[in-house]
DNA sequence: TTGACATGTTGTCGTTTTATAACATGATTG
DNA sequence: CAATCATGTTATAAAACGACAACATGTCAA
């Protein structure tokens, strides 16, 4: 799988609000696939395990199988991974853009402070 | 448009490699959808629009019309957003996985990964 | 004004995703 | 060993997506 192959998986991943509840509950600790049923009342079982497969693909989900329970274990390096080659520069072009700093181009730019806070 | 609706236009359009290619192709500075179609060869410029209008309703392009041309600008603060809410907290914890700390909680309650290298 | 150019709109079609149902496996316990 | 519980597998239908064709609009320049 080549890399943009691993951010399509990985975004599209996280595009789905049940899968980022999903990442949410076990970030503080693996659930079994039934605990994580319980938690999202809304759906049927088999729709949590295929969002539960969609996570697995991405990396973002690791399953330990304990006698007949699946425990789903959070891996967070693909997210790190992620925000290191895309999320992190667009951040920081975006802050640069808040910085009036668009024109790198030019050597000697003043650090131009812009008017205080335009928006968020 | 809730929260959630938002975090899921947003990954859902950087969840396509042409839309990220078209991010890149505008960082440095505004496109006209022709430039951008010129780029793009192997697509249509119908597909290539489409792409544009998802991007433009994940707040991510700004269109600027100018007689009959139309620059997209790149306007990278939704990803800065994203950052600050979702991918950052989940990086450092993907950060604190790495360093070991991943019991701050609890002293001993982990299912003690007991297999050698689960990782991917 | 007219013709070419850049872009916009609508509709189609196959694929993928989402959610579910029905059925199957496999472990635990009484 | 059999009943039950947690999970896995296969199939299906509706909805969304991706790519494209055909046609429409608006603008610039000669």
């Amino acid at each position: 799988m080549s890399t943009e192959d691993a951010y399509d998986v990985l975004f599209k991943a996280l595009g789905h609000r049940v899968r980022r509840r999903i990442l949410d509950l076990i970030k503080d600790g693996p659930q079994t696939t039934g605990a994580l049923c319980a938690a999202l009342t809304a759906l049927d079982r088999c729709t949590v395990m295929q969002h539960l497969a969609v996570l697995e693909k991405a990396g973002l989900v690791v399953v330990e199988r304990r006698g007949r329970e699946r425990w789903n274990h959070l891996d967070a390096l693909p997210i790190h991974d992620v925000q290191k080659r895309w999320i992190g520069p667009y951040a920081a072009h975006a802050i640069a853009m808040l910085e009036g700093m668009e024109r790198l181009g030019e050597p000697d730019a003043s650090p131009a402070r812009a008017d205080a806070d335009s928006k968020v």
